[in-house]
DNA sequence: CGGCATATTGAAAACTATCAACGGCAGTGG
DNA sequence: CCACTGCCGTTGATAGTTTTCAATATGCCG
């Protein structure tokens, strides 16, 4: 489903402001960006907002709830490439093929604001200022890829992660300190490349030894400095 | 040591120049990519070009030779996030920070063409065709981060390894069939994460099975539809 | 309430790391 | 030239981790 959005409402009460692509634009920029912008895509929990393969049209960044990037494999395994949260950019890595290398769903009901791409190709050549934010994104995009599953063993693959959720989510929202993870441990052992038995064992582990307090969804960290000694091996 | 940039003669010999940042660019936007990069840095096997968290000056692109990417974790392992080949550009995800997030050393005798960052940032500003290459470049870049590593087991993980290198040497030279892979098993399973014991026990395997051959550091891949098989799980 | 997806747990099998040892090869210095 | 040394590759035995298979809870949604 699509709606209009309006830049002047939307922007403003983004979780990921900070993070998205208008952040650090110049007026100018924003006046660009904020006509290019128009509409927010809705997707319902579980809908699949693109499959892999096919042209690419649009980058999306999240407004609100959160996605998962996925394919699947010649076994049918599904390999989740990524999950996405409000603020974040999603499609950057498919530009150069001009179709879409990886599937998307909604991990629950979502607000995607729709980039069309062409027009954002001309919006960088424009204003060097939303050149310079897209690069920097992408940049960091780069560094959150590498260390988001860079542990050896299941455990630190799994502090990873969730040290790696933790601090996003830290930077949407400062204030929070209980996470509600809107992603079951099946995928997230899909992500992590270990079977989901092994995560739910070391979310046990963690909370026996009282490092972490999760229940159901809900994810508090109690001893941070443990669960960044526990990522290091 | 630093050494003049001849773009009229490097770029016409070199293997990488279909993969590098002048290609398909247009005409004006050779010639600013000409007048900016200037020199060629000459770094000798096993010298050090970056120590990651210093200040980033440059991005540069291999000319010839092979780098590693790297960085040593608290426990003293050293981890590596990649190996370039001519062709390839580094330093990219170190835009956003203004340092660099890795250490970079030679594997080889290795030459790279420094670009130096201010200037190429203007270098795109002024030229689309130089900034759409720019944004291919890194979108393909977070392509290859996604697929190089991404198996499970250790038998995966190393035949996505060499599928990758494969791939990336058939792009730069179709007609090579043997590989001379420039890093030894220790880097790989750096690489990798996993033990150099199991990347060795895992080459001895794919040598008995006749599906690759190596001698000291020669590969020639024998089956490679068995290799992608494996791959796969 | 019933049905289905998700979470939890145990036991055994498979895989990988660890520890230890040895061989080959290249570079170094006597 | 040759012994020496250090790095790299190879291999075996054992310990530790993770997967696999199986079974049982739990929670969510219509």
């Amino acid at each position: 489903m699509i709606k209009p959005r309006h830049p002047e409402i939307h922007c403003q009460t983004c979780q990921g402001r900070h993070l998205c692509i208008t952040s650090g634009v110049d007026e100018a920029g924003k006046v660009i960006l904020n006509e290019l912008i128009k509409t927010i895509r809705f997707v319902s929990k579980k809908e699949i907002v693109m499959q892999a393969n096919t042209p690419m049209q649009n980058l999306y960044a999240v407004y609100s709830g959160s996605c998962k990037e996925y394919w699947t494999d010649v076994n049918g395994n599904e390999c989740v490439n990524n999950f996405f949260f409000p603020g974040d950019i999603i499609g950057i890595e498919s530009i150069a093929g001009k179709k879409y290398m990886f599937s998307l769903s909604a991990l629950e009901d979502t607000e995607l604001c729709v980039i069309p791409m062409t027009g954002f190709l001309e919006a960088m050549y424009k204003n060097p200022s939303i050149l310079k934010r897209f690069i920097n994104i992408s940049s960091l995009k780069m560094q959150n890829d590498q260390s988001a599953r860079s542990g050896i063993t299941a455990l630190e693959r799994v502090c990873d992660f969730l040290l790696n959720i933790i601090s996003r989510t830290y930077e949407r929202t400062p204030q929070i300190k209980e996470i509600v993870l809107p992603m079951s441990q099946v995928e997230i052992s899909d992500f992590l490349g270990i079977t989901y038995e092994t995560v739910n064992r070391i979310f046990k582990t963690l909370k026996r030894k009282k490092i972490i307090k999760m229940k159901n969804k809900t994810l508090e960290v109690l001893d941070m400095a443990e669960l960044e000694n526990l990522k290091r091996g």
